[in-house]
DNA sequence: TTGAAAGCGCTAACAG
DNA sequence: CTGTTAGCGCTTTCAA
């Protein structure tokens, strides 16, 4: 964090006015402007008329820095995710907005592209303006991200899974039950070889739990994956197509390829549609998310729905319950639902 | 902003510590904490030392609303984009993001849903927390939120658009021109029997924009649209499917449909592969955006790439420089491509 | 119902 | 190189 901006000083630029000059403006005390402003207290009728009346020729817009750093109150809720590239972590996070806003509270982004370091910074950053409350995609981070997700003395919200410890609650899903229930179902339908295809699952690490569930339930049928590729992150859709044809280059016997999600299965998808390769008959293809666009392809795409949306919602509840002193889940699992499309 | 959750009184839970904490732990002033911390001003070695050592064991995290209380500065830029549902502002944040990172800036993002109400809301919000800039999708607000604005004293970039009178800068392109393009294109294919589909273009000003270009060009060769058939927000890829049906419905001899942008187009190009409608012949259809599923798709989308990420660090940039005092330039036209496809 | 005093945690400006 | 003094703009607490 290299300053090498000197950053503007705020307070010569702005025209917003201050509490004491709005005060000036009513005739009145600066207390009572901040009870007439936050509706809280006991004021007049008439003290409220003032009021209004300066504010609106005062132009005033209150500073907040000021008020949470006198009261160390916060309307804040930092929400810590991957990745806003994917449209999972935005859906996720309209979920939690959608509650946040009904509970006068607001979600503020922050995004850690996958990076262990940058999301210990993050989260220090996002400390330093002292929020209400932290939401914060997966249940694995570095040492010290836990050490300061504990002392930060809010409430803390893992999101996206349940399989593991929470710092203090999680909502999610069994990432390796998603993968047992996929390996299952490639089982049902008689598929040997079998492929994998993910985006750096040292980094997504959900996508190496529903790996390990995959795996677990092939290894049971007595089969175990026949070529494993991995892409570097961002997932792509493009990085989907090149993929596909990269492993049925390598094993062209191939039955089926298990896609850690569906923006690589759907690139898949579309290369098959275009070559005129047969699906599930020379390959079958599965993703993970149950994304609409994969739901709406010439051939439906068989994948797990992750119900994203109740998921932001849930956890943001778990928040909002917190700071109103109601006692929330410890671990919430909003569970999945299994998708049989036509690729498959 | 009814204020139903008694917000938790940080003070009392969190265990951070404060710079006079550190100070003692360290025997040393508060003020050579600070200027150790902050790397500002001179300090020797073994005071740095000493601080780190202290910062280390009381557990300190910066409260940066006192910071910036007192400085008058901040690290924040503000960032109000419609939806982030939309994949085309994700990767405008994107763009903003990596420029405001190498700055040592943050983007903090505020999402209108497209209502002029709270747009005006989030701004008077956004300015409470005293950001050091402002970047706000579009050139069409209210006039509150316009004098808002300009009363901010603080750089504000207006993003996407360049039709029409910016506040202080903008960044974008012409979407009327899109549209003129997009006609001229529809012209020279000789379509003549022309629908449009859109979103809601009283809230999507732009798209409304791209209509007005769009129609001025077919005016010019004495054609007119034929059908236009508007979509509530926000925009999908199911809805283009369904839109692309009534419009069919309604007139079964349409040459071509213009989407107003590519979500939609990729709906309706989605439903002609899966029913055998054949585009171009029966029915041409074309979007805005250029998003990269659309060039995946076996038949590719016509269509207009915007350069979002591109855009979006043009934007960042000239807040960055705004901060720099350097002059930034009041007026960016990003231009944007025209991707001739498969579909018209 | 209103006001005065004190202080939230930090930094600017100055003095040593 | 280090410390002191005086706030930033607001809210809490207590008194009137």
């Amino acid at each position: 964090m290299d300053e090498e901006v000197r950053n503007t000083r705020l307070a010569k630029n702005l025209k917003v006015g201050t509490l004491d000059e709005v005060a000036a403006h009513a005739g009145l005390s600066r207390m009572t402007v901040s009870r007439v402003l936050r509706g809280h207290g006991s004021f007049s009728a008439d003290a409220k008329r003032r009021v209004m009346e300066a504010v609106e020729t005062v132009g005033y817009v209150p500073n907040r820095l000021a008020g949470a750093l006198a009261s160390a109150r916060s309307t804040q809720v930092a929400v810590i995710i991957p990745t806003i590239g994917n449209i999972v972590f935005t859906e996720v996070m309209s979920g939690i907005n959608s509650v946040l806003v009904e509970a006068g509270l607001q979600g503020v982004l922050a995004v850690t592209e996958y990076d262990d370091e940058r999301e210990r910074a993050l989260v220090e950053g996002v400390l330093s303006w002292r929020p209400a409350g932290i939401i914060i995609a997966g249940l694995e981070h570095g040492n010290n991200t836990r050490r300061l997700l504990k002392r930060a003395g809010v409430p803390v919200v893992e999101l996206m899974d349940v399989d593991g410890e929470a710092i203090d609650m999680c909502v999610g899903l069994s990432h390796s039950e998603a993968g047992r229930v996929m390996a299952a179902h490639f089982v049902a339908r008689g598929f040997r070889r079998i492929g994998f295809i993910a985006c750096d699952i040292n980094r997504d690490l959900r996508a190496g739990k529903r790996l390990r569930g995959f795996e677990e339930v092939l290894a049971q049928h007595g089969l175990e994956i026949a070529i494993r590729h991995e892409l570097p992150l961002p997932t792509s859709v493009p990085g989907g197509a090149a993929a596909l044809v990269h492993v049925l280059s390598q094993c062209p016997d191939l039955d089926a390829v298990y896609f850690s999600n569906d923006d690589l299965a759907i690139g898949a998808v579309l290369h098959c549609l275009s070559s005129g390769i047969a699906m599930p008959e020379r390959v079958a293809i599965a993703g993970f998310n149950g994304l609409v666009i994969g739901q709406l392809l010439p051939r439906r795409l068989t994948t797990v729905r992750s119900p994203r949306f109740p998921m932001g919602q849930q956890a943001a509840r778990c928040i909002v319950q917190r700071l109103a002193g109601i006692e929330a889940p410890k671990r919430f699992d909003t569970g999945f639902e299994f998708l049989t499309g036509q690729t498959t």
